[in-house]
DNA sequence: CCAGGGTTTCGAACGGTGTTCGGTGGGCGA
DNA sequence: TCGCCCACCGAACACCGTTCGAAACCCTGG
């Protein structure tokens, strides 16, 4: 271990570098682990050491790893920018909302778990796309229930999206290995026996192709339509 | 068999009566554990200790904690009848799946996370009720392709709806903790800078009451009101 | 300028987790 | 009956989140 350090010599600042720990600090330290490793990478310890110290000191600026788990989401969901509402566009907005969230956690692996994970989110930023999100909804003429329960479904409905599609994305990383492994899908499905699983195995083809893009706006249109519909139910 | 033991020794078979270890009792096991205490408590200790033997056991009948999922996951998919389409209902036929479906999972504290958690799922009980909700998008009217898109669409959003309503039912199991917490937060978000969020302030009773019956409803009504506008489109 | 006190830091430990390894023992085919 | 095979299981490895208590630090009041 180190020498003892001699009298005369000023007290070395014990750790001279490293400025004192900031919940700040903390939740970039975890943002940044998170898009170089993933979710499971993201632990007290690993945040830590990535910041020279041990899992203790955390507990200083964080309750506990829920905590850092919302702070994270919200530092994230900040990226997110809401359009001023148009009567005329509201749809598109719409789309285009959803559609910017779930890109945004599609490039941040793990982050689509986390938002699944983390319990109703009240940080600053999810309240603000929150806001946006009505705004849109109003002018889309929804009903107020309609618009707070569709707000709340729309919520959902993102993270799942971002999740399923996370799913791949995140096991692999690798887009020669996820073809791969639809291939094993589709030819497992396609050879289903016929008299039990008719529909299956005639759908094959459709059901493992078309490319995320494609299923996700099907899902927007979907969902947008449906508002649409029951603007006035509720 | 062999020489009955003599009355002198006492009974030599170290655990005589626990039958040998099965993939099925393992499942069934790891189920009660996860209806009396939810999905945390399914750790493969916790299942070996139930089956009173170790963890390394079980590693002889399952390949690791995913599998054990996946097979937990199928067996409660056993329970979901899927109807005979008919093309006058298949609007509330629909409805009444995905209803079941979700009833089931809520039924079972966690395993919404595990539907999630899981990967594609491709056990038998799964396969069936694929087969089933294709042949009610089919009576729908639906093309081929949306079909394929509609069923996969329905199953992240099954289980993201089951994940939303578990995420309460789950955490806390006390109905009076559950209202609590509601009011708590529609007092915070009734009280938020009127000027920054007057949708989220002006809403806050709607968007934290209604049963999750209700919302659900709200959600099945969208979902299927969306398919039908859609069903000639991808 | 110094003392005191609150805050921050952090080594160590507790009780858990999934999984692997290597040995053992019992049942079954030859 | 012998020998093999494989389910079984104790032990261990490398993690995890969190708590405790003592040390180190900084700011404030005197």
């Amino acid at each position: 271990m180190a020498v003892p350090t001699p009298p005369w010599q000023r007290p070395t600042r014990s750790v001279p570098v490293r400025p004192r720990l900031t919940q700040q600090g903390i939740v970039d330290q975890a943002l940044t682990l998170l898009a170089k490793e993933g979710l499971d990478a993201v632990s007290m310890r690993r945040v830590a050491q990535a910041l020279g110290t041990g899992p203790a000191s955390l507990y200083a600026h964080l309750r506990n790893k829920e905590e850092l788990y919302q702070l994270m989401l919200d530092q994230l969901l900040g990226e997110v920018v809401v359009p001023e509402p148009d009567p005329e566009f509201w749809r598109e907005q719409l789309k285009e909302l959803i559609r910017s969230m779930v890109r945004l956690m599609t490039s941040h692996p793990g982050s689509a778990q986390l938002a699944i994970a983390t319990t109703v989110p009240t940080g600053p930023n999810a309240l603000r796309v929150t806001e946006g999100t009505l705004a849109i909804l109003r002018v889309g003429g929804l009903s107020d229930r309609a618009m707070a329960f569709a707000a709340d479904l729309i919520a959902t409905y993102t993270s799942a999206l971002a999740l399923e599609a996370g799913t791949w994305a995140d096991a692999v990383l690798d887009p020669a290995g996820v073809e791969e492994r639809i291939r094993q899908i589709h030819d497992y499905l396609a050879v289903l026996p016929r008299d039990r699983f008719p529909l299956i195995v005639a759908l094959a083809g459709s059901l493992t192709e078309g490319s995320g893009e494609e299923r996700f706006d099907f899902g927007l249109d979907v969902l947008v339509a449906g508002l649409e519909r029951v603007s006035g139910t509720a």
